[in-house]
DNA sequence: CCTGCATCTGACAACGTTGTCCAGGCTCTA
DNA sequence: TAGAGCCTGGACAACGTTGTCAGATGCAGG
């Protein structure tokens, strides 16, 4: 009765470890460690004593304790905005493969777009070890992050440049991908063009607004107030945003959304709409070529921003490298019927 | 010159310890560890001249020493299918908050439903002390699992159940969810019912498979084989099998498709049909709202699933348990058009 | 039988942190 | 002013592993 009450009174619940291993096989610990390590010089008759005595006690080496001793963790860090955006599946997919070839584990956490969470959790990282860190920036001042560089952190930002400091970066290109969605829609006859995006202090979105500005001033539209909508991102507001620009003294008769949650919200928008308004988005999006119309869009390929910035970090962490750098992918107009509605005027 | 070429040479390239940060602030090394614990007893100038040389050395406290001193990492895994697939991520997102709430960082890996990589994941995860494990399983057999249940390793599995171990295990109804969206379809008038599904190796294929032969069944319809297609999960296969099930001697009227990978290939397969071909899918999918018609189907809560297997988790981890329990969670049949459609006979 | 060499094995220190315990200085009271 | 008690700070061991190095063993050759 006593017996059953007891509980494992070490931590990890007694778990064991080499000198136990050691002990059960009649072997000196270090001899253990050759056998967990596949090192030569044991013999094969004592790696087998050795390697039964860790079946039987269901020993697991303590990585904690190997980090500490050799000083590599051969894991890194993922930071990026929201794991349930679709954007940052095959992004964050894509990071965990090129980890997984170099044998490194991957940790990620999501900084929900807080730039006080996002340090908090890129220096908890950081106390771990990981030997890099693939950040997609929700604030806009990294110099908490000096240290860590000179120490040796290998740093590669995503889909936004890093703040005060100097660091990798892997982007898509946002102000031609915005330019060229805005031109579109101008090319197939609109002028008065509505944009709706998140706000300007993130640097995607910036960029974006940018390139709406310079196609409409390239074709010598004015811009009127009435037409923007910034910082806009939960779908109440994108809603009333958009019913706003299509009910202005000048109303829109095309919307650029500035990425796919936008895009989304002003499709249901423009499904209650009688008359047809022109639409393109940037971000694709799953089944956007099923709907009616088919959904314009300025596609990034996320996989790819992750494969890279990935590469990227293990070839500083190679030594290969690399004064930090700035890479920007371009983006990809698909056109799928939405875009080329002409101005119902 | 050769100050410049000169690269640190220790592991960490050379990261300040608490040793280094004592010798600054001329004080002792327990006193560091007190002002950054937070711990009581350190007068306000000490605790200033310490925090003074911490900034200054751009000293983070090495976790991996604290973790082997401790005993507890403060950190929880989760291995999943396939991060980029949309059910996921706010599964994860929703373990991922829970684990935060309880102070602890997740790590996460994909099994890209490999019943080996699954494993080298968990015993990864494992040899760095996670305090917990949600599990995804690829595999049928978890015993390899038996001497971290026994060391305490917290352990909760989603979606489907441990093989040939006991253990927590969080899923849906599958099998009640597919009886009922079947059960819609016959009550619409439907009796040729196609069937598309995952290898009924996965369990939750494997019910969903039983619910749809139940429900056919209770109305005392006799399936035909050509009726179900079952280990078809990449799209080309899955638009054959689709295809085939279309134009088979007696050709279905109804399709119910298993997973919402194989439901979004049905939908583009129904889309090129001249007849209307009603449709159900298990899973919900963003914008199934907006397709038309729009896509019926058995929804599953994934956020849910993942709060209830990580709030499980963590009264593992409080002790506030509970012996190993089978948690059923509820579908919802949600009807929006493809569903209700009559058969074109 | 001893020497030299190669092979296998184990003792020991170190990694950076935290828990334990004790020393010294201070304040307060009698 | 002495003694008690409190507060602050530091010395030291321990966590589980790996690198270093030296000891033990076996074998061949003189």
């Amino acid at each position: 009765m006593a017996d059953t009450a007891r509980r494992p009174e070490n931590r990890y619940g007694n778990r064991p470890t080499m000198k136990d291993v050691a002990a059960r096989a009649g072997v000196g610990l270090k001899t253990v460690s050759r056998v967990v390590n596949a090192e030569p010089g044991v013999t094969p008759e004592t790696e087998r004593r050795v390697q039964e005595a860790i079946d039987a006690l269901g020993f697991r080496r303590n990585d904690s304790a190997r980090v500490l001793r050799k000083g590599s963790t051969a894991s890194i860090g993922l930071v990026l905005e929201d794991l349930a955006d679709p954007f940052y599946g095959p992004l964050s997919r894509a990071v965990e493969e090129i980890a997984r070839a170099h044998g490194a584990l991957l940790i990620n956490g999501s900084s929900a777009e807080d730039p006080d969470r996002e340090q908090e959790l890129v220096l908890a990282l950081c106390a771990r070890r990981v030997d890099g860190l693939v950040i997609i920036p929700a604030g806009n001042d990294h110099r908490y992050l000096e240290p860590e560089l000179k120490a040796g952190v290998a740093t590669v930002f995503v889909d936004r440049p890093a703040g005060r400091i100097d660091a990798d970066v892997v982007l898509s290109d946002s102000f031609g991908g915005a330019h060229d969605g805005v031109a579109h829609l101008i090319a197939h006859g609109h002028r008065r063009i509505g944009f709706i995006g998140d706000m300007p202090r993130i640097h995607t979105s910036a960029e974006r607004l940018r390139g709406y500005r310079a196609a409409m001033e390239d074709a010598g539209i004015p811009v009127e107030d009435a037409w923007m909508s910034l910082g806009v991102t939960d779908p109440e507001r994108v809603r009333r945003a958009a019913e706003d620009m299509l009910t202005a003294p000048s109303p829109v008769t095309a919307i650029f959304a500035g990425n796919n949650r936008v895009t989304v919200t002003v499709v249901r928008v423009l499904n209650e709409q009688r008359r047809p308004v022109a639409l393109v988005g940037f971000d694709d999006f799953e089944l956007a070529d099923l709907l009616r119309p088919g959904v314009t869009v300025v596609a990034q390929d996320a996989a790819q921003l992750g494969r890279t910035a990935a590469e990227r970090l293990f070839r500083q962490l190679d030594g290969t490298l690399l004064t930090p750098e700035r890479i920007e992918l371009p983006t990809r107009l698909i056109t799928r019927g939405s875009g080329e509605l002409p101005p119902a005027d």
